[in-house]
RNA sequence: GGUCCCAUGGUCAAGCGGCUAAGACGUAACCCUCUCAAGGUUAAAUCACGGGUUCGAUUCCCGUUGGGACUACCA
């Protein structure tokens, strides 16, 4: 017994504190009753996925229903994997995003709690004191298995078609003597902690799920590596440890957790705790060639949320677009309601859907449609030229030219009880009102696609017509009744009926008419409501432009 | 391969033993209309298959098939 002692003690030769010093240290929360301490996790190893956003706006919008609390934790236990910096930009897109923790890791190296550190690689003082108690209890032991030895024995299994692991047989140090151990530490063998399994493979556990219920899963008998030879833990170990001491109630995460799901429970056991209640949340999926599979961010540029900030949905669209999967009845909440303000919405574990939901961009666009189309001309203004003054330098230099024509243009048909929905992301605009810029109108109108069947002498005194005779101050609706007396006055109908009824007669109808200038004034067989685009340039621009026209395409 | 999870239109899905099987996105048509975008109306399109249980299965059970996840000193 003795013997063990020293072993621990050449492991551990600097832990002092005991568990039970932690326990006071991270004391049970004083929540409400029905509170939730729930986290966000991730690990620096990139950019924010959206199945990362998915899983933490779950966690977030769960811990604000019941007056709970939700903190981010920072998981850079694989120094291998780490990218340096990454941890901050997660941070960084999460609070774009407005999925922002009430405690835990920030960003810049910042934390606020007290249950921190809330970055794992800090925490290591806290994962040896547990661990040095698991070794106390028997329940742990140092395997000094190689790379090499761990490969064949991997090997070996597959050619018996047994299962793959370190268990029974297999696990070597296992039953290693105490002298054997300290021995090869003291010649200074590279060695890891493994936890002592007491599972059996052939039993079988039930493990409830807040989303799908109670889970049949063979038992855990993984004597699973807990403490790497680089002195960090695994996540299986760091996530048992610190959702205890920080107090985790629920635990919301991706599927892929599941089959690990009898490990995790062993080690609460083990270490006589309660485990949180777990919530495994499907997978956003993506159709490729007919087949489901995982978003995945090397294949799928939608797959990192820097893909939504660099096209410029409202970060508030990709929400609402991802609440729409959580919980299907979302959307109908978002009509009956006419509102997107997701948090008002009562979300419900209950409802959600088990299996992974296909991601779908046009249905993001319809969102995204929807809550653009309900800003104010002034917010929108706003949005797109900060999104701009990165991801677009020519629209932010004409908006930062003259804001105010900007504005005004992003007012069209905006102000109506079924406002204009053409743009479903920031980067949809530029395209579609370049025409109101002089230089871009000139760079395109040379290719004006008129009705072939009107003659270009027509076509000029139409124009010249629409110089001479049309009137700024008019409202939009006398405005067109005089353009249809300019229609009538060059051999065109008043409207498609009367032309109908006699073609001979006229050379066309109103909309001929309408196109022409249309094509003259936006070089474009499409574009928003004429009249007030008329009114946004004002005279000047519009008989400039016809003029333009004239002298350079039609003589 | 093994273990686990999942299965209603192209997509998101409601449905909890009896329904003409909701609704939304998308698609198509029509209406409105100076074009486009909206808006309105309508249409096409779904219970993977095979066994049970039951008077009756989309619904419960068991297989099959299909899809997904996991199977590291990665998380």
């Amino acid at each position: 017994m003795s013997q063990i002692k020293d072993l621990i003690n050449i492991i551990f030769p600097d832990v002092k504190i005991t568990i039970q010093n932690l326990e006071k240290k991270y004391p049970e929360r004083r929540l409400p009753s029905g509170a939730e301490v729930t986290r966000f996790a991730p690990s620096p190893t990139g950019f924010l996925h959206t199945g990362s956003l998915f899983t933490s706006l779950i966690a977030k919008t769960i811990a604000r229903q019941n007056n709970g609390i939700f903190y981010t934790r920072l998981e850079d236990t694989d120094s291998k994997r780490e990218i340096s910096g990454s941890g901050d930009e997660l941070m960084k897109q999460l609070a774009v995003f407005g999925v922002s923790p009430d405690e835990g890791f920030l960003a810049d190296n910042k934390e606020t709690g007290l249950y921190g550190p809330y970055v794992q690689s800090k925490r290591a003082d806290i994962y040896r004191i547990v661990i040095k108690h698991l070794m106390e209890i028997g329940r742990a032991y140092p395997c000094f298995c190689t790379t090499e030895e761990l490969e064949l024995i991997r090997k070996e299994q597959e050619s018996y078609k047994q299962m793959p692991g370190y268990y029974g047989q297999y696990a070597k140090c296992r039953n290693l003597s105490v002298d054997e151990q300290i021995e090869r530490i003291q010649r200074g063998e590279k060695f890891v902690i493994r936890f002592r399994s007491m599972g059996n493979h052939f039993s079988k556990i039930k493990v409830h799920d807040e989303i799908r219920g109670d889970i049949e899963i063979a038992d855990n008998d993984l004597d699973i590596v807990i403490l790497k030879s680089d002195g960090l833990p695994t996540y299986h170990f760091a996530h048992v440890v610190d959702d205890h001491f920080m107090r985790t109630t629920l635990v919301s995460r991706g599927e892929e957790w599941i089959s690990s799901l009898p490990i995790h429970i062993e080690l609460f056991e083990a270490l006589n705790w309660k485990a949180p209640k777990y919530a495994h949340l499907p997978v956003i999926m993506k159709l490729d060639n007919g087949n489901k599979r995982k978003l995945s961010k090397r294949k799928d540029p939608e797959a990192a949320v820097s893909y939504f900030i660099e096209n410029g949905y409202p970060p508030i669209a990709v929400i609402n677009y991802l609440m729409s999967i959580a919980n299907s009845n979302y959307e109908e909440w978002t009509i009956q309601n006419r509102s997107y303000e997701y948090q008002k919405f009562h979300f419900d574990l209950q409802n959600m859907s088990l299996d992974g939901a296909l991601y779908d961009i046009d249905k993001l666009g319809y969102f995204s449609k929807g809550i653009i189309s309900h800003f104010s001309a002034k917010e929108l203004t706003y949005f797109v030229k900060t999104w701009s003054s990165v991801y677009n330098r020519m629209l932010y230099s004409l908006i930062e030219h003259d804001e105010r024509y900007f504005e005004k243009i992003m007012n069209i048909e905006r102000e109506k009880e079924n406002p204009r929905k053409d743009y479903a992301k920031y980067s949809d605009i530029y395209p579609l009102i370049r025409f109101f810029y002089v230089d871009y109108y000139e760079m395109i109108v040379e290719n004006h696609p008129y009705n072939e069947h009107i003659s270009k002498k027509i076509v000029s005194q139409v124009l010249e017509s629409i110089i001479t005779e049309n009137d700024y101050s008019l409202d939009e609706e006398s405005w067109f009744e005089s353009l249809k007396k300019i229609s009538l006055k060059n051999g065109f109908a008043v409207s498609n009926k009367d032309y109908k009824l006699n073609k001979d007669k006229f050379l066309g109808h109103v909309g001929d008419v309408a196109e022409i200038l249309r094509i003259s004034l936006c070089a474009s067989k499409n574009s928003p409501n004429l009249y007030q685009v008329m009114q946004i340039m004002g005279k000047f621009e519009v008989d400039k432009r016809l003029e333009y026209v004239i002298d350079n395409f039609l003589k």
